[in-house]
DNA sequence: CGATTGCTTGACCCCCATCAATCCTCGTGG
DNA sequence: CCACGAGGATTGATGGGGGTCAAGCAATCG
């Protein structure tokens, strides 16, 4: 089994405030899980007693509504933790992950990781820096959901997939999403999702081949994420 | 001016984990403002440098979104800290504080607090789960505001009010909210919301003395909430 | 006691959820 | 290699929730 020590994904995540000794200690006792897209790492209300590490792969974390209909709350990506939240109030997980692409991910249990925030300052900061952010984010997608339509949460959406994962030579965008999963981040129908991407693809702000989506009019998306 | 050492909300929030000397120390250079109903403490891009500890009132969390509107993100009661996200990601301020009753605040700067919580573990394990706490709240406002219909989250709001805050022996709500503020909860225009209060009334589920609000029928506040 | 602000109700219309039908795509097995 | 079935994608039709404008009404304040 392959060693945090050498795992690059380290550099992206608290893990890097570790001191050497501590890293070892870690990558001692951790395991490694292959999970393949359309499997669930851990759902709502699951003991989880340890962290997850993306060490490769893109999962989404969502939550079911009363109606029965699934919100994606965010996406994570490799070197992003997975877990944490439930770790620190000592809770069951509060939402469900799914992986979107195949994925590889290290589970670190629990104790470990306490005892390394209780004891190395740098480690809990970062971890606080980490969750202060996850709240902003939040926050802002409060507001968003609250307050925009579907058509300027859709622009938004694609301008934010394309900076967190990026887009191929071809300007495809590098994250594949099924209609069904588009329209459960924007909060809509799917079929409302599809509509407004038929509208973009018409207005050539973007282009449709499957799965594949890439944006054309950048400019314009952001014009229309605003309200214009 | 008062010291911290004898102020009961200390009990409320995570500088109960501090030792003698730690507080102290932060007696000693906090300062205590007034600040009255309609004022605001800070402001979206402002530079706190501290946080603040709510001794007394009550204040509304929001941001503005693209098209003007205000929109609340949550509702602080005396005890809570204030300004934390931003001390810890030495960032300014993502959102607005207004008083909505009359408040009296301390102000702790910015050093003292980092100091602390790099030196007393307790005490950013503490703060760590306050944070832990605020994001499943908000990833549950999240699915909230998306899925729910406006109506659903009028009745989810008063039955949280009443939770949080309280009601006197009429059973008269202890928070005095503005119907614009209520609809800036619930993400909706004010007419929206008046016209749902009134048919909560006219339903004897509630009643509506001026900002009086008295919750009537709890059970059916709570399924309407969910769905029915 | 004006005047400003907040509250309430009515009218109108558009966005979007829902139901339904069809088309497309892809994996599977014959 | 093709047929076929199943799930996903697409488009149409329809109705209701809720946003918006507008006009009275109540209340608060200088």
């Amino acid at each position: 089994m392959s060693k945090c020590e050498q795992c690059i994904v380290r550099q992206l995540n608290s893990l890097k405030t570790l001191t050497a000794k501590e890293l070892s200690k870690i990558s001692a006792c951790k395991t490694t899980r292959i999970i393949k897209k359309g499997e669930t790492l851990f759902d709502e209300g699951d003991h989880i007693n340890g962290v997850f590490c993306i060490s490769a792969g893109i999962c989404k974390v969502s939550k079911m509504s009363a109606n029965g209909r699934e919100q994606i709350i965010h996406l994570v990506n490799k070197g992003d933790f997975l877990g944490e939240r439930s770790l620190i109030n000592d809770d069951v997980a509060n939402l469900k992950a799914t992986a979107i692409h195949d994925m590889e991910v290290c589970f670190i249990p629990r104790d470990e990781i306490i005892d390394d925030l209780k004891q190395n300052p740098e480690f809990s900061m970062s971890v606080l820096k980490d969750m202060a952010m996850s709240l902003k984010n939040a926050h802002n997608l409060i507001v968003d959901m609250a307050q925009k339509t579907v058509k300027q949460r859709l622009a938004e959406m694609l301008l934010s997939l394309d900076k967190k994962f990026g887009h191929n030579r071809d300007s495809n965008l590098d994250i594949h999403l099924s209609r069904e999963d588009i329209a459960n981040i924007i909060g809509t129908a799917t079929e409302s999702a599809i509509r407004l991407l038929s509208e973009f693809k018409r207005e050539e702000i973007i282009s449709l081949k499957g799965k594949n989506i890439s944006l054309l009019n950048v400019p314009k998306l952001k014009k229309i994420a605003q309200g214009f």
